[in-house]
DNA sequence: CATGAATGAGAATTCATTCAT
DNA sequence: GATGAATGAATTCTCATTCAT
């Protein structure tokens, strides 16, 4: 009740913030586990341990959450990237060092994910992809549309370009993660020499 | 009374034969706008003024269904792509003419499906990927990933080979679905110069 | 076509009866093994053969079949009860013949019925009493309680006195049909002496 | 605010008692009318007045409830006849006891639960036994089986025994329950008489 | 009459959301 | 702001029954 006005950190907003993050926190469990749209509301509240009614004082929806979430992958995410677009090196360099940002964040996400998970679980059907991953995935799109829209890469058609960057990325970097160890370094360099080998093939001209 | 046996063509069966056809034209639609997992059994059945119990007539869920709409992409499609593993060509070629099939059987998909929905429906947000594609699709990252297995293709890490394949052709294939005219021969042009391409610029060696 | 009008036996007649006694059967398997509440037209129908409609040209319901069943029963062993009844001998002789009557019908019922049933069937949970018991039942109850109010057993409460009867004859019988082997004899002993022996040792006078 | 502790009695805890109470009051109602088996929860839910949804709150299915109502009689009934078991009198006096005791249970049962149910209802078929009375009827089953089985009683089928001790007081309990004025004491003597005459009438020996 | 697909009422159950406490 | 029971619409699925063939 009496308490220094700098900043909310009284009882209640320490729970507030608890609450706040136990709800995403399981939310993204059952994401992980039953895949968006298996999960229920019902599901995430149950493993907070919280009432019912309690996450409708965080959150109006499934959806806010899983929003909560991307949003919180791409503001991680956002900064790396952004170093790399301002870095403003060769084309080369940036698809390289994009992929290494792209699957280092999926690796770090896809291990504490699935680290954070209890033991003797029933079920946890794990699914692919991350409403994280999902962000970081769109933002990394943006970045390489911008780069090739920008000519910093070659002169062909540049959606066409985006698209199979984005599905190299997405189709390598899954299959990394189901491989013990994670190796990142090799699924990037793998990753990077298929494209840029591929752009190299491309015949000049074209153009959405 | 008097009726040549070719095939049952009482009203009966033609009734029958119609629903059933109904039933996954409705669903095919309903997929299609909600997506698998959005879409109930309740969607499909209002769409086709059926009533309730006559879908389990035909189908015993929502899953069947899908099987079956798959299938019948899958039943399309395998000959094709038949033709092509056994005429043994170069990787090249294989490649190339896997993804002109696979482009093609999207366009054919994708516009029948559009063109076949109603004009002034309400919500159509409509999806990606049909069971039907998705069958096909299927069938194509099996023949990449034997190919490439059978050294068919260059000694580089062959899972992860197939992979690029996959999202390159994924990408740009649903890519190719957004523009008017759909222009299957210069997608699939593009699709494979990148991967050929790509594969080119592969350092050798590696491998899963 | 050309048929001469003595009696119906046609082949339609044929199939009539046969379809007839079909529907019995299915029934009296069906209520056996799911009990008469649990069981439905759909798993008789499905039982027989017969198409669904069907069903319906010959019974208008379960309640009908679960009738027609009992009366098959009741037809069967009236003239037996009828032929102890018109006997008119001591209530001794009556009781134990009665219910020597009563469970030999339980034995071949049950024998037939249990014998009757295909061997490799999933779940067949064998439920108690059979339409047919039941109606048989029915019968000894009536002649019983005709029997004492008729003052040929002793002077007590008559209601009373049957409602006991009953109770012995049906428990004892159903135990009895838990044995191996079956011994009508025994069991029809030990249920007479309890009646004969109870009703001796009750207070004269009294009744309903 | 200032409340002593005994028990949790603020509002919410009252209305889930009361709901409690009036879904198994409701599920009494319903059985005895329509009998258990055709009973249905939507049946037990539209007689309480409350939501559909919230049946399930307090109870999984039906036969959750069906047997909260059998534990409720058997709980009531327990203490009673095992003051019976454990006086260790005389076989007499054991089964005289019993079956007073049953009796007892079984009129009053009755009484309340013919006495509770509204005036003007549509349909009321009542059913014979509630859920309590098949719960207490085991227990007396199980008592007078021991009973016979540890010899308190005389040398003959004790299986057989107890089984008509049961039909007996079965039957003789139902037919009481129709009367006006509900007359235990005078049942229970018939029921007694008749058992102890019974078993006195018995040839020794014999036995499952 | 036999057939068997269509019908639609109704049963069980789940779940997002509200709201009194 | 937390709680958690109540709500009732929505969903899946079954079944008795009808009726065109």
């Amino acid at each position: 009740m009496s308490q220094v006005a700098y900043l909310p950190v009284g009882k209640r907003e320490q729970t507030k913030v608890q609450n706040r993050q136990a709800i995403l926190d399981a939310a993204r469990e059952v994401f992980g586990e039953l895949g968006y749209d298996a999960s229920t509301v019902r599901d995430i509240i149950r493993r907070t341990g919280l009432a019912a009614g309690t996450f409708y004082n965080y959150y109006r929806s499934k959806e806010e959450v899983f929003a909560a979430l991307a949003d919180d992958g791409a503001r991680r995410f956002a900064p790396i990237l952004k170093g790399l677009r301002t870095k403003g090196g060769a084309f080369e360099e940036f698809v390289r060092e994009a992929i290494v940002a792209y699957f280092e964040f999926m690796a770090d996400e896809h291990v504490s994910w699935v680290a954070r998970r209890p033991a003797g679980e029933a079920h946890p059907h794990i699914q692919g992809e991350t409403p994280e991953m999902a962000a970081v995935f769109a933002e990394v799109k943006d970045a390489i549309e911008d780069a090739i829209a920008q000519g910093k890469g070659p002169a062909a058609d540049s959606e066409y370009m985006a698209a199979a960057c984005i599905g190299i990325a997405r189709e390598v970097g899954e299959k990394m993660l189901t491989r013990r160890p994670i190796d990142v370094a090799a699924a990037a360099d793998f990753a990077a020499a298929m494209i840029l080998g591929g752009v190299k093939g491309l015949p000049a001209g074209g153009g959405a």
